[in-house]
DNA sequence: TATGAATGAGGTTTCATTCAT
DNA sequence: GATGAATGAAACCTCATTCAT
């Protein structure tokens, strides 16, 4: 029992050194060396917790998408309007997004560049971006459903308006990566919160 | 005399056989062996053009690169509204991207995650993804102002709506390229084109 | 553990595998699997302990300098006379260079190439046959000196003289590589030493 | 006619650019790109004279060596006496090897190199180092052993004696290459012919 | 279990040589 | 005859993976 979690610990480990590697030098660049060196660990040892260099990336994946999973999951069960749940999911985004640094997000290319192209087995299973992505965009579907049907947003494309969001999120980090000087975290959450609650409310003096 | 050859022309051979086999295959997974093929030549004679991967694919970058440039500079002159222009611009960038399929998108990731993170000399000049983010930015910025001091636009930051609309565009391909089965490209126009009107445009109604 | 093995020995067992195929088929003519295969090991393996090719005739160089290195500090202290030490210089030399056949001259005339002509990092530093022949002219000279002060010299230049002595036995040497069948090692021994010694001792007959 | 000759100007124009070239880089850094480009050819046009590398290497040791080979035709024509002739070869010699700068002799170490070790059916033919050896070995003995019977030179063996002459030269030449401040062409002249005339020359006091 | 020495498949790159013009 | 574009054999070198310890 204790061995499993010691086990587990360090495959976690691993995974998070793996992680800060492939977001300094890519996926490809990154040997098991470098990822061993970082666990300091030896170089073999690597491979009694992975069988190959995708799985690692595979298992990379995983971990971080089940931290955003989880928030999800929190964040359906809070008890705010659904606007105040897009806020709050435009914040934790970008902030998690940035958590780590520009790092993270470099990971996250190379998981769209491998999942979206690889035929690697180690991969196909673990980077189900699709998937997740799928789960991602009717979670938010859903709460601008919920705002739709309790009269807070203007009556749009539920589905589509999800898409938008996360694209507009994804697309913005990636400026962001790119050129870190030109606006701030706070810079791009504040004006994707105030684009999306101009664009979804429904304009009261209109009622009038 | 030697064999005749208008070099510029196989040059731009070769890189349209590379942007090929990279958006199959990824940058990495490519071999030069695999672009001599595609292009019917041998494999020394791609070092007769190019002196290494990265070359091309900074070469390829800015083959594509100008493809944009050349219709920005169209664009800016065109005697439309800015809401037209706009919505050219949408329409346009997703049939662009999408015009050799999938596989320009891929490529484009491969400029992403080698022009965010090389070091390598080869591309560190061409792939200026910042400085063509930059230019689009700007272009479309300048659209926005206009529309604002002509009144078709509500007042907004016109810098960051600009960044957001080339946000969604490069997310929401990003998420077709990953379900194509999703939503269509006409999808993916329309509904962009129909937020950002809707974002951009004074409701007339209102100011009643 | 890994595997344990002394690095100092193996790194000194492709050194000396390498000397051998150099010698065969020249420097340039000698790929990595040539001396991967006369090692015994696998080509990858050549690479855990040197990092090039030219790396390995630097250390080559070195391991075989050390050797004469150690021989003239021997000789330094050796209590005989200047003359005796001469004598013992030339057998020695003759002897060293021929101990594994004409390989070794065969190695010098590629350390000779490469280190008069290469810019190579990795030889620049090792093969410094400047300073090895400096040593080695110097000690000669001092062995020289010692003679002419004595009186079982007569007097000449001490560092020409030793020079030319050490150009005699390279330049036979060379000779000797070339056409083996002309004389043979005692030949040229006996013969360096008899001319030498002619040329050196102070004619005692001739002071009555 | 006419064209043989032109034919036979530009044979030799391509061996002194080569000559040039393998004198600066070595033999196998050199490339026919670099010979043909000194030569202000097209690569191709190289192969109008010469069928490979390695014969353009054969050719240019002919080249030198029929200029070595006509000296001493003449040399032995002339009517000095040994000694005097000894001094002129030693002269010359010196003079001939650094005409073109160290370069030559840098050239000379790629014909032994090569010579020594190499196999390749262009060079077997042409880089004939044994018998070009043997040639100036056994003029030197002829003269040599005229001055013996003249009663002008001690007894010696006349053969060794002119390899011991040949191995200085060669020998002294090599050191002048690795460290040309140590001593001038002229010291080397100097103190060659020095050592070799008071080798050789019978003294004349003893006779008495 | 942990290690890192050993390996060789597979990639990049060079360049002598060919050959169409 | 002269050229240099094209070629592919062959070299170098990397590194994921294996496996003896």
């Amino acid at each position: 029992m204790a061995r499993q979690v010691d086990k587990e610990k360090k495959k976690e480990e691993i995974i998070l050194a793996a992680l800060k590697v492939f977001a300094e030098k890519g996926f490809y660049k990154t040997t098991i060396a470098d990822i061993s060196k970082e666990a300091g660990i030896g170089k073999g040892t690597v491979y009694e917790y992975f069988r190959t260099k995708e799985e690692i990336l595979g298992k990379g994946f995983e971990f971080l998408a089940q931290g955003l999973n989880s928030f999800m999951d929190e964040l359906e069960n809070k008890e705010i309007s659904p606007l105040g749940k897009i806020q709050c999911l435009i914040e934790n985004t970008f902030t998690e997004f940035t958590k780590f640094g520009d790092g993270l997000l470099k990971v996250i290319m190379d998981f769209w560049a491998e999942g979206v192209k690889s035929n690697h087995p180690d991969i196909l299973g673990s980077i189900d971006l699709k998937n997740f992505y799928q789960r991602y965009r009717e979670m938010i579907a859903k709460i601008i459903q919920e705002g739709i049907e309790e009269g807070e947003f203007r009556s749009c494309d539920a589905v589509m308006e999800a898409s938008i969001l996360i694209a507009s999120m994804d697309g913005l980090t990636l400026q962001w990566i790119m050129d870190p000087e030109l606006f701030t975290i706070e810079d791009l959450t504040n004006s994707t919160i105030s684009h999306f609650t101009t664009y979804l409310r429904k304009h009261k003096e209109t009622e009038k």
